[in-house]
DNA sequence: TCTGGGGTCCTAGGACCC
DNA sequence: TCTGGGGTCCTAGGACCC
């Protein structure tokens, strides 16, 4: 059995927020999205308020008024510095660290609970203790009673424990205790080095540590205990019981209300549909979360990440824009931007898309939804290459007689250097860019760069991205990047 | 006139995640 | 007046091949 914990920090953007004002420890924040659109996180404070995910900012904007509610632009700078250091952190207790998004990361704890066999130490494998169905006796409800005929979706009918509960093994309760005290320091010290509340779920796999996440948040705030576990037969029972099935990771809007026909209720309930009935009505997906819940690894962590696919640079303007001109000022500033980040990233991409569109919910206004794409003789990463391509695009693209609300550039088809360098001889020379041009541009870009890094994001810029844009993102209520901008250091005043 | 079985590749659309 | 942005994976169906 693998020790797997899930890392996951409270209500993220507002504790960084919080981070350098104390004064505000106790009162409602809210972080919106870009262009002050939506709320995308909430303090708990703000949650008590009853402010929802992803409302409007205009339709709560009275309310957060009336509350005295910090409300904050998205500094998406500061919040992946803070990510950062909360990951490195991690680095502790274990060298798997799996980063899954901004505000969680997988760890694997195995190695620090195992004897020198590799085994865990102390665990007990259920057919060595007398059958060990001792802690699972709950399980005569299964096939019937409270949750009617749950056990018989699917051909195979009725389960029985086994088949249930992937491995027998058991945690001894010296192993267990260990691991709540590894988990409590975990939780203790990334709180204290870095500033941010976080929340712990441990579990066998990946679907269990999410789960006792989401239990180890709803239950934190009144015992004051931010972590969970999910590993013995007896306390899963009872925890998914608790859990209500669109709570389990994999299960969104679309598929809930399919899960509640046929009447999965509680994490419990789909634990218990046979997994091959999952494969035939829904997908290989849904089948493998019922694996996890019964305690199956079928997500595994990727010892070589794979490589990224794609890499989109999109924003909603602050006005609208009605100019070509203008439209190709965006355009250009996203795909600039696309293009310095794939050379931070040491990728190329194959090709090129762009698109634009209008509001959508103006009953009023002509609604469209346009975009367009070109590849590369040869993957490049090359910002003149790639400005010059999408600028292209978006002439084809752009109609003067409609109000843009929002465009973007994807590259698509992305791939690291080294690999594309390898496949050189498989794409033909480029009569538009030949080798001495290629230098040129790899050498400029290689400039633009240093200069950006020594001088500041946007030191030096191509002239096609504009100087003063009209359509800039709203951003009224920015925060200082404290971490990542010199001038924008905290500083300490003695008396 | 009859019309199998197996495979690949591509795309659009749908679903999920945070 | 004002409603993010950035990703991944899976499936079905069509085109095409032998």
């Amino acid at each position: 059995m693998k020790i797997i914990g899930l890392l996951d920090c409270d209500s993220f953007f507002a504790s960084c927020e919080k981070v350098f004002r104390p004064d505000w420890a106790n009162r409602p924040v809210v972080v919106l999205s870009n262009n002050d659109g939506c709320v995308v996180a909430r303090s708990p404070e703000a949650k008590a308020l009853g402010i929802a995910m992803g409302a409007p900012f205009f339709q709560i904007r009275e309310l957060a008024r009336r509350a005295g509610v910090v409300v904050r632009s998205g500094n998406f700078a500061l919040y992946g510095d803070l990510s950062r250091r909360v990951v490195e952190t991690l680095g502790r207790w274990t060298p798997s660290v799996d980063v899954y998004s901004i505000d969680e990361a997988f760890l694997d704890l195995t190695g620090r609970f195992c004897d020198s066999n590799g085994r865990l130490r102390g665990s007990e494998e259920a057919a060595e203790n007398g059958g060990g169905l001792g802690g699972w006796r709950g399980l005569g409800d299964v096939s019937g009673g409270d949750v009617g005929d749950l056990g018989r979706i699917g051909k195979n009918g009725g389960l029985n424990w086994r088949e249930f509960c992937a491995s027998d093994e058991r945690l001894s309760a010296e192993t267990r205790r260990e691991i709540e005290r590894t988990a409590e320091e975990i939780v203790e010290t990334v709180r204290r080095w870095t500033g941010i509340p976080v929340s712990l779920g441990l579990g066998p796999t990946r679907t269990l540590a999410k789960a006792a996440s989401r239990i180890a948040k709803r239950d934190g705030a009144a015992t004051g205990r931010k972590f969970a576990l999910l590993f013995n037969p007896e306390e899963r029972e009872r925890e998914l019981k608790r859990l209500p099935v669109g709570d389990v990771w994999g299960v969104g809007r679309r598929l809930l209300p399919a899960f509640w026909r046929l009447g999965l209720r509680t994490a419990f309930d789909l634990a218990r549909v046979d997994p091959i009935y999952m494969r035939k009505n829904f997908s290989i997906v849904q089948e493998k979360t019922v694996r996890e819940l019964r305690g199956e690894r079928t997500f595994d962590s990727k010892t070589r990440p794979e490589a990224q696919k794609s890499l989109q640079i999109s924003r909603s303007f602050g006005t609208t824009v009605e100019t070509l001109a203008e439209m190709e000022e965006a355009v250009s500033s996203f795909a600039s931007t696309a293009a310095a980040k794939m050379r931070a990233r040491k990728i190329v991409a194959s090709g090129v898309y762009v698109y634009m569109s209008t509001s959508g919910r103006d009953q009023n206004a002509p609604r469209r939804n346009v975009g367009l794409a070109v590849n590369f003789a040869r993957p490049t990463n090359s910002t003149p290459e790639f400005l010059s391509a999408a600028l292209r695009l978006t002439r084809i693209l752009f109609d003067p007689n409609l109000a843009w609300r929002k465009a973007g550039v994807v590259a698509l088809e992305t791939l690291d250097e080294s690999v594309a360098s390898s496949r050189r001889f498989l794409f033909e020379p480029d009569p538009e860019r030949p080798a001495e041009r290629r230098e040129r541009d790899r050498r400029l870009c290689e400039t633009l760069d240093k200069a950006n890094v020594a001088f500041g994001k946007n030191a030096v810029f191509f002239a096609s991205d504009g100087i003063k844009p009209r359509w800039t993102p709203n951003a009224r209520f920015v925060s200082p990047s404290y971490t990542t901008d010199w001038n924008a250091l905290p500083v300490v005043r003695a008396n």
